[in-house]
DNA sequence: TAAAAATACTCCATAGGTATTTTAT
DNA sequence: ATAAAATACCTATGGAGTATTTTTA
């Protein structure tokens, strides 16, 4: 014979009754299969569980020690199926979120953690901030589950990505520069024509980079690159150091950088950038999915104008 | 269906080869009734373990979570069948071992719990100290396992008393008495008549009390009790401090009390203590049985001219 | 398309039921 | 003497085997 949870569930509820008949009425099973199912654990076991009295049985010392594991086990058993089930539900398990340095600015960031962290409070997060290319890498290897990138498509094959929102860029002036004058108005992009340009290094920020670029030739110059800064904030601060100035997504203004002036892009050259989720075409973590799922809806949610 | 343990087998056996069709072979079956198995697994828990591949088989996120329960759960099964045997075998458990307080002075009591202690480090040991009336008790209610005691029987229904060893008993007298002269030399009993008795109290120690008091009276006097002493200990020093004599089991001088000499009692007279092994008289744990076959072994190997 | 899993069906081992005997105090 | 466990025997569920089809990338 070889042992079965059924062993062992008959097992415990016969030490509980201490009487195999009882048990047996509770299991909703006649007394003599139950009896035999005994023996036969004891004879498996090469050990006697239970002393057999006039009326009823009573744990032996090995039974006692049986006892405490098997109810263990069950237990187990039962904690093994609701953690298998919440995993199943994507209610549980681990999710890597990669972002560009750029991303978290944005006021969607926090709402999407936010709104995942309450939905599902069993999954645990890890956050992980890398250049384009290395959340690509990390997605294709499984060391990241989604990334928030501004690449504008992942081109990349096995990836999806998802937009969640577009912003409007803006440009960023060291408060001494002759633009500064007039905040918040907006101006053409052609004006910058001959600035010395500070940007975010391309290699671990294409989308925004080529899009600056894009856009200047579009109002008719090629920028000058002064500077590429190999973070968004270095980026900025070297701006307010009057290195020069750089288009950067509106929401960075929430970094507070001393000695800069934004100005909004005027109508003929909009330039906006995107946020998106990048993840892996097939995805089987339900956790994941639920997450991407999340991020859409709260995208939706922080866009003006949707419905 | 009802999740068995052979499920559980099945599921590691296909989560580590990745493989429904070699799972089979390495657990001796055929493919499609382990095929049958797992699907009534997934349907049981109403979650999709794997996903099914041209080429295998793989664990989905929830495969994954299962998987490490699953191979908690055998490891529990395997431990508790090893620890319910090793308590079978009297290898495992716990012990409460009772003694009165004159008993732990003879030799043989380091002993017994020193081979006991090697053969079976799996057991614990508790010791507890208390008088001939509580021991009795505590064999009674099952709080104490063995009780190292002197009383010659222990007349108690539902317990068992093994004699162990017998030692002489000699008188102890302070420095200062007239009889200290002399120290060694064996002296008759009668010569304490009229001396003042410091004696162990009765109501713990009833063997050795009865046991001076009935030799005494065989010498032709019935002693003088001038102070009963609660534990053994005191009785030496209240001899020490002068305040009488008494009549010890001879293991006691390894208390080195400062101010007392001992004198044996010469051959009528032949007082003697006995160390008796007190216990259940069913007694199911076999550690406890154990440990009262390896007391009287000691007792044999201590007890000089035994063969 | 090719390997592997799923299905359809059969068989038999054994869990479970019924009737009776044995055991333990 | 009596309650309860064990034994004997029967039934039938379902685990496992064989042959074949379906699925998956």
């Amino acid at each position: 014979m070889i042992m079965e949870l059924r062993h062992i569930r008959y097992f415990v509820a016969v030490a509980e009754e201490a009487h195999i008949t009882r048990a047996a009425e509770k299991l909703g099973i006649q007394q003599p299969p139950l009896s035999q199912q005994i023996r036969a654990l004891e004879t498996e076991l090469d050990v006697q569980l239970f002393r057999r009295l006039p009326r009823g049985v009573a744990l032996t010392d090995a039974g006692e020690t049986f006892l405490e594991d098997a109810r263990q086990i069950l237990k187990h058993v039962e904690h093994a199926t609701a953690a298998t089930q919440r995993t199943a539900r994507g209610e549980q398990g681990h999710i890597v979120v990669g972002f560009t340095s750029s991303a978290p600015f944005h006021a969607l960031f926090p709402k999407v953690f936010r709104s995942f962290r309450s939905a599902t409070p069993l999954v645990s997060m890890r956050l992980e901030e890398r250049g384009t290319g290395g959340l690509v890498d990390g997605l294709r290897n499984e060391t990241i589950d989604v990334a928030f990138i501004r690449s504008p498509v992942a081109d990349t094959m096995g990836l999806a990505v998802h937009p969640l929102v577009e912003e409007p860029m803006v440009v960023a002036l060291p408060l001494e520069h002759e633009l500064a004058e007039g905040e918040d108005q907006s101006i053409n992009l052609a004006v910058l024509a001959g600035e010395p340009f500070i940007l975010y290094r391309r290699s671990v920020g294409p989308g925004l980079y080529d899009g600056i670029i894009t856009a200047c030739s579009h109002a008719g110059f090629t920028p000058e690159i002064a500077q590429e800064a190999p973070r968004i904030t270095s980026t900025l601060n070297l701006v307010a150091a009057g290195l020069g100035v750089s288009i950067v997504p509106a929401s960075l203004r929430r970094l507070q950088v001393e000695g800069i002036t934004y100005r909004p892009l005027s109508a003929p050259s909009q330039l906006t950038a995107p946020i998106n989720l990048a993840c892996r075409r097939v995805e089987n973590a339900v956790a994941t999915r639920r997450f991407i799922d999340m991020a859409r809806a709260a995208a939706v949610a922080v866009t003006p104008g949707a419905p």
